[in-house]
DNA sequence: AAAATAATTTAACTCTCAGTAAAATTATTT
DNA sequence: AAATAATTTTACTGAGAGTTAAATTATTTT
């Protein structure tokens, strides 16, 4: 009993490693020839197997998508929720480290791995794909409303608090994000391929700027 | 000759017909299924003739979109240097009327044929598919240059004629242009199909007062 | 006005790719 | 060692973009 355990856990291990080599090539596959550009041949090719393989543990090519951004999105709510939690037990002296913050937590997670860029934009080319169906889009609608909301809890606590002049904490939200989103669009649209855009960064810390000008009570 | 040129013309005339015939069952199809669910064939029969007619007037689906997305983008462009003029005329009297006017630009085109939203996104959708190759997206990139030209012209010309503070023109330009697409995505992302999300006009509505606040002079 | 020619449109393909079914292989249990 | 279960692969199907060559329609020439 104790053996058939531990097989059972190493069988797991090998069903995890096997999922993870498919993430991996899928990645790089996907970041050489981006959503539409690869198939999943090159993929299983890449992972040095067969396509049904991968279709044993995802399935569809949206699911193996999602798998791949979901970490990089809840990872960034989470961020989110812990500038909230220190912003509860009191931890922040100024409105200007909030915005600060949470315009690091964006490109933080944007320059660490910078792979996000793209796959940020694929996550994008899917939502639009197809109607409404399919549950890989539901689910990264739900990843991004996690952020929203930890993003408009923040805003109201700032309000609340007198960090932030008394802004429409929803209109705030929005804006931050969707300033954040498009700017990171335009940037990687424009730079094309290779690398992060060297504007990225500067255009970013601009806006964060702006933001504190606009938005924190002096 | 006289009869042969203007039987040329009657020809060139149903030409162009034709093909705008074309464009306006495009534009249905792809805003009924978007772009990746509208197949040529659906095109077709909406234009009641069969998809290798669509290929005697357009290479390819990108080259499609492509014009159908242009004149919009060209019309914003044009309308964002017809600004430029009139700032350059000496027609301005307040950095705030500039922001206004400017942000105006973008959410009346968009009020004004809805349907941008979604091509908008759908061209979004194409420059991220393929590798820099495409003559359709190379197109696109171009007219998207166009548009930050004029943007960066107006910034800069305010900037020196000290209606706005003494800001960083390009990053002033990639900012309120990457905002309002930013902004644009995620409410069209949220809303779904059908039709213009309520949250759209306030949140721009909000971003304008924001720029005024942080970047005219007083 | 009829025949010849040119342009347009279409039926019937090809090719690529996501996804699947069933056979073959490998691992596990009896 | 045989039987059974799980995994992987070979060989498909189906859908859609784009093409070819034949059929149709329009235009020009005689």
């Amino acid at each position: 009993m104790q053996r058939k355990s531990s097989i059972t856990k190493r069988i797991q291990r090998e069903k995890l490693r096997r999922t993870d080599e498919i993430l991996q090539a899928a990645l790089k596959v996907m970041l050489a020839k981006s959503y539409t550009g690869a198939t999943m041949d090159d993929i299983a090719a890449e992972a040095g197997i067969t396509k049904p393989t991968i279709y044993q543990y995802f399935k569809t090519k949206d699911d193996l998508v999602v798998a791949l951004v979901e970490p990089i999105i809840l990872t960034l709510a989470e961020k989110l929720n812990a500038i909230k939690t220190d912003l509860d037990s009191g931890n922040y002296k100024s409105g200007k480290q909030i915005v600060h913050d949470v315009y690091n937590v964006y490109y933080d997670t944007f320059e660490t791995d910078p792979n996000l860029f793209k796959l940020f934009n694929i996550f994008m080319q899917m939502g639009i794909k197809k109607g409404q169906n399919s549950t890989a889009i539901k689910k990264i609608r739900d990843l991004g409303k996690k952020c929203f909301v930890a993003g408009h809890t923040i805003a109201s606590t700032a309000v609340s608090k007198g960090f932030f002049k008394d802004v429409d904490v929803h209109n705030t939200t929005e804006f931050v994000w969707g300033s954040f989103w498009g700017i990171a669009q335009i940037e990687q649209n424009k730079w094309g391929e290779e690398g992060i855009s060297p504007y990225l960064k500067p255009v970013l810390k601009y806006g964060e700027k702006l933001l504190i000008t606009a938005l924190v009570k002096k």
